[in-house]
DNA sequence: GTTTGATTGAATCATCCGTTTGACAGCTGG
DNA sequence: CCAGCTGTCAAACGGATGATTCAATCAAAC
């Protein structure tokens, strides 16, 4: 008999839209509530109304980004480990699972891709100083599904060490995903394929090669670059 | 217009040094002026006398740090020029040349090494957003020489792969001078290594062989525009 | 000793911030 | 009909911010 209401209200939605834009943007801090409220042409007070506070608006802003990556980083690895059973996952691929959600596969907001990318990179560098307690604990768990399939995929690599370079990666399409823009314009024509698929291929082949650093490649017949997709 | 005097004095001193601090500690957004002027226990006034404003104090903040940075990053690139006359310089000695300076070689002010590559990394993931002009041009003419030091070093590399390469690089030292901590302690005792000195070899292996992914194969030497950018 | 210019100090300004309030409208169920 | 809930709105509150004013201080030059 109780009717729930599922549908976000409009206002609602106008406001999470607008928090998205600006904060993409201009990042978190430069953003005032009457930026959003005034963005999303609602009243000042809508913003405690419909959130409770300004960290409020924001967790959820990051929450409603952060989850949808984290599951599908653990569905696309999920998928590996089935295509690959009791074999070991190649390193591209599971780079690829790692970073690709991270590019704007899952569009919840209808920010354009750049937009979307450089919020992606905003939240990503914020790496626990203000993240809700719920979001960290996804990073947490995705990182450590992942990091245990990198250490599967290079045994002869210490732990420690594998540490310290799946660090250097990560930093790596962090800021891609915040200065991709910049390179574009600086570069001018030279950076040749300014598609996000084409940056994520780059990526790969570089992060593949930094994390297997000093590892013996046996006879296995290795193909080209791959910029494919699985799925 | 108020005058800016040049000389060092006493109190100056003792703002930029609880200003240097600060900053490293909690971003430069997130610093006041009372905060500076309390903690060097000095008149809120003493800011906008001596620096002319805020941002005048933070600019003046961000060259004391870049400019020693940059002239040892050409010092260092000099110095390997002349120790390989004629030849190619090797890709290791390159990097090292490059990311060294960043990681707290030049020590101007009493910070902790910690503090000291926080304030680092903040300031070089600013990225042309907040930078000063001569600063940014400092920054530009460093990355130009490396650009083509790296492109003589990776003939095979077309130019447009190298500039996303050394984006990716960039990335992550900058990713490793902001994080190193929080590093540290999630890994607890497994990160190894803690000192400065075992990241920074750690790191140069990484990316120097993400940066040569794909060499030692069919030399195809590739001509293309060079490109500057913003680290 | 007086003058002068550079600093410092306390108070104040105008503005922006996040949040709260209370009034008001629209709707719903009884 | 009217209670009651929901959402919106203008207005205001208390606080923090960067900047400014103006008198007081102080050391050196004259």
């Amino acid at each position: 008999m109780r009717e729930i209401k599922l549908s976000q209200s409009e206002p609602k939605r106008k406001l999470l839209d607008a928090a998205e834009q600006l904060f993409a943007e201009r990042g978190f801090e430069a953003v005032s509530v009457r930026d959003v409220t005034q963005l999303a042409k609602a009243n000042v007070a809508a913003v405690n109304y419909h959130f409770g506070s300004r960290e409020g608006m924001i967790a959820l802003v990051i929450s409603r980004y952060v989850t949808p990556i984290h599951e599908e980083r653990i569905a696309r690895l999920d998928a590996l480990e089935k295509k690959w059973p009791g074999k070991v996952v190649p390193l591209e691929e599971l780079i690829d699972a790692f970073v690709r959600p991270l590019a704007g596969t899952v569009r919840k907001s209808d920010l354009s891709e750049q937009l979307f990318c450089k919020l992606v990179g905003r939240i990503f560098s914020l790496q626990g100083e203000a993240l809700p307690p719920a979001v960290e604990e996804q990073m947490k768990v995705s990182i450590d599904r992942f990091m245990k399939a990198f250490a599967k995929a290079l045994p002869t690599v210490p732990s420690e060490e594998l540490i310290w370079r799946t660090h250097f990666m990560a930093g790596g399409v962090i800021h891609m995903l915040l200065n991709q823009e910049m390179l574009h314009r600086l570069s001018g024509g030279a950076s040749g394929t300014p598609t996000m698929e084409g940056i994520l291929a780059r990526f790969i082949r570089f992060a593949a090669a930094g994390l297997r650093e000093g590892v013996e490649v046996e006879p296995t017949p290795k193909k080209g670059p791959q910029a494919t997709f699985d799925f």
